[in-house]
DNA sequence: AAAATATACTTCGATATCGAAGTATATGAA
DNA sequence: TTCATATACTTCGATATCGAAGTATATTTT
């Protein structure tokens, strides 16, 4: 059967028809505009993040703890959605700069609880512009009504995959 | 001032609203939106394809190149967003894994032309299924409507990112 | 209370990624 | 034609990330 690469319903292809205009259409699969959308907000904001003396890494768990401060590293890996062990390493590396300090939960061992130093909470003002202007800059010329929709869709994605993951054990 | 964390209407929220809002709402920025969707859609991915002894770092090139055989190194990283070094070490190894192979390219000696083998064409099949499946798996309940606005979106947000790193100089 | 299980964190080794600076070839300008 | 610039690729050293397996502490079950 030929593939049509135009304006198929999806609810009427079958399976190998689904198959062939992805596979042929990266621009139709959410996977690709995804991927490809973070590169760009992730390399736009690395560039200004720099010139500020401040790695891309760092960001992500600053911007945690600027909203809610001295909490675990389970949290942050959570907020962050990064792995718990990759964030062992990078609070190291924060302790290190003087942005966070650690220290052992009282009620609870196992938790060590993550804090701004003065330094690390000074950032906040310096750094959050950088975030609202490139918001701002992605979403030039996008009408607010599609970009309310666009925001419930990109949360409700998320929300089926991590409920995948789960299911699969992955995490 | 207070700062309304409620409907307040971005076109007419002074600076520092819009800064507060971002700040203490991430789930209000596309780049925290993005960003967790793609982790999400990556992580999945990830594990499909480990049960293929796949590393994830080749699909995205494979998934070019069964579209598109015996490309340069540059039209790879472009496809996939990816910088050029990054791309040198992928296609090694690649070339090492029997994926692909490289020759120079004859009329222009600094291009080098990457072309699938036959194993690496064989793949296709079997490992499209999964990302046509992720992204059922991450669609499930969305609008046809509202996917098609946020596909729009997420491509009109990857222009303008794109347009942004290009007059800063970045990539 | 002892044993089994769960949770939070860590260590280790590997992969994926980039920026900056370098080499080889091609193209355009003087 | 030769010099300057541009393009494609590479090398190097660093950062960001993960999976698997380990340790310490808490919680639950028997």
């Amino acid at each position: 059967m030929p593939v049509r690469l135009d304006s198929a319903n999806p609810s009427t292809m079958d399976e190998d028809e689904v198959i062939g205009k992805i596979a042929r259409m990266p621009e139709k699969s959410f996977g690709y505009l995804v991927r490809r959308c973070h590169r760009r907000f992730d390399r736009l904001l690395n560039a200004r993040l720099a010139t500020h003396d401040i790695k891309t890494g760092f960001w992500y768990y600053l911007r945690v703890l600027w909203i809610r401060d001295q909490v675990t590293q389970k949290y942050l890996s959570d907020m962050t959605n990064v792995a718990e062990n990759t964030t062992v390493t990078m609070i190291e590396g924060m302790v290190n700069s003087g942005l966070v300090q650690r220290e052992v939960d009282a009620t609870d061992k196992r938790k060590r609880l993550v804090g701004l130093t003065p330094y690390g909470r000074s950032l906040e003002n310096k750094l959050m512009g950088h975030a609202v202007e490139i918001n701002r800059i992605a979403t030039r010329g996008i009408k607010e009504e599609d970009l309310e929709v666009s925001r419930r869709v990109l949360a409700r994605m998320s929300e089926n995959l991590q409920q995948e993951l789960r299911r699969e054990g992955v995490g």
